[in-house]
DNA sequence: GAGTGGTCTAGACCACTGT
DNA sequence: CAGTGGTCTAGACCACTCC
């Protein structure tokens, strides 16, 4: 019962009183909720505006919606967040630091255990990449380029732009895989990075792909003292 | 011109067609695409439908949208990958494997240098548990959880049940912050992980708050081996 | 001021799926 | 089969922001 204060508007406060009621136990996990006629009618607006607070709520993971089931509080709410990945010049000078990067290693050759490369023939572009922030190496970037996805990429100098930055405009791609772990860093890796040899560094590993031809797959390694973060 | 094959419909398969004319360079990075009255026509459904399949490719990163600035195609798409964050337990019974912990400390004690509990008072529950994965040791779990906040978990047997799946279940909560970085293992991490005294360990670091109270924050640690995957 | 996206409404039909 | 969410429509008004 209890109607809200009389005027309720807009998908956002109903959004917000469903998940008041979640957070305070007014609806207890496992609990049907009221299907959406039934709130449209008591906040008093139209069920689409119900539709969009309720599947707002569902896809971040607070309700578990089915046709004819109804709707639920989710018992386990599998927390969803959402990171961003941007480019990484971009990552550098949203700290206020400079970017800048040095091309160690720029070569055409056989991908082989190269992850999303399984079934490639030939020879792709393969780069090595030291990205620093003010100077400092912060970042090592291993790529792999499927040069007959991007042909153009052969012609860029990737001194100047970064193979990050240019396929990320460039390449149209339709989805990919993101994997991320720790590593310890090589010899090579901790020279490069003037680290301690075995300093646990940061690894992105991303592969993206049009359609199912893989156009480039990426390794990033990111020295100790880098953090990702994100809020729920 | 070339309008669609005739029968278009569902916002779905207009925001496949949009993603299509991005990826496929027929809207170029920063161009403006037609306002949502024109999509509509072009598309032979109502503005509605429209503004769903492109809010929907706005939220992905691949448009920029303003009012009376209309819509622009993003130069540099942010990728924004989402994570699932789910229950221990639930992670390693979907790999097939038997979840079991081991409790090493609970104790009431004052969190210090506690992220999230900086301007806490007094005493805070603090516990240190082992997640094994078919008895073998993979994740190290530090907790510190706030008594106010849920007082009722003094009295829960966390013996048996992890605090993680509780505090998911009972705790409301209204939102929180998450960070991933790498770690070396210290020796003693070492040790209860069986792992070699320096590894490279997968850090996650959560604090999730109601309001502007903290709940609880945890240090997970996993052992060399862990990846966290997603699709983007 | 005017153009464009953001949202709301009232009503309708459809698609799943539990009973 | 029937209840519930998913979506579409046609029209309207509003809110922001560029000119």
């Amino acid at each position: 019962m209890s109607a809200l204060p009389a005027i309720q508007h807009s998908w956002q406060s109903i959004h917000a009183e469903v998940l008041r009621r979640i957070r305070e136990r007014d609806w207890k996990p496992g609990d049907r909720v009221p299907d959406e006629a039934e709130l449209a009618t008591e906040f008093g607006c139209a069920r689409a505006t119900v539709n969009r607070a309720m599947r707002e709520a569902a896809q971040a993971g607070f309700l578990e919606r089915k046709r004819k089931g109804g709707t639920r509080v989710a018992t386990l709410p599998v927390r969803k967040a959402t990171l961003d990945i941007p480019v990484i010049r971009l990552e550098v000078e949203s700290r206020d630091q400079r970017w800048s990067q040095k091309l160690l290693l720029r070569e055409m050759a056989r991908p082989e255990g190269v992850p999303g490369f399984a079934n490639f023939v030939g020879k792709a572009l393969h780069l090595r990449v030291v990205h620093k922030a003010d100077g400092r190496a912060f970042l090592l970037e291993e790529r792999w380029i499927n040069p007959a996805m991007v042909p153009q990429i052969l012609e860029i100098d990737l001194e100047t732009v970064s193979a990050n930055e240019w396929l990320v405009s460039n390449a149209p791609f339709s989805g990919g895989d993101i994997a991320f772990s720790a590593a310890n860093a090589s010899d090579t890796e901790a020279g490069l990075l003037a680290i301690a040899s075995g300093a646990a560094l940061f690894v992105i590993e991303r592969v993206t792909c049009n359609g199912d031809q893989p156009i480039t797959q990426v390794r990033l390694a990111y020295a100790p003292g880098y953090r990702m973060q994100t809020s729920i």
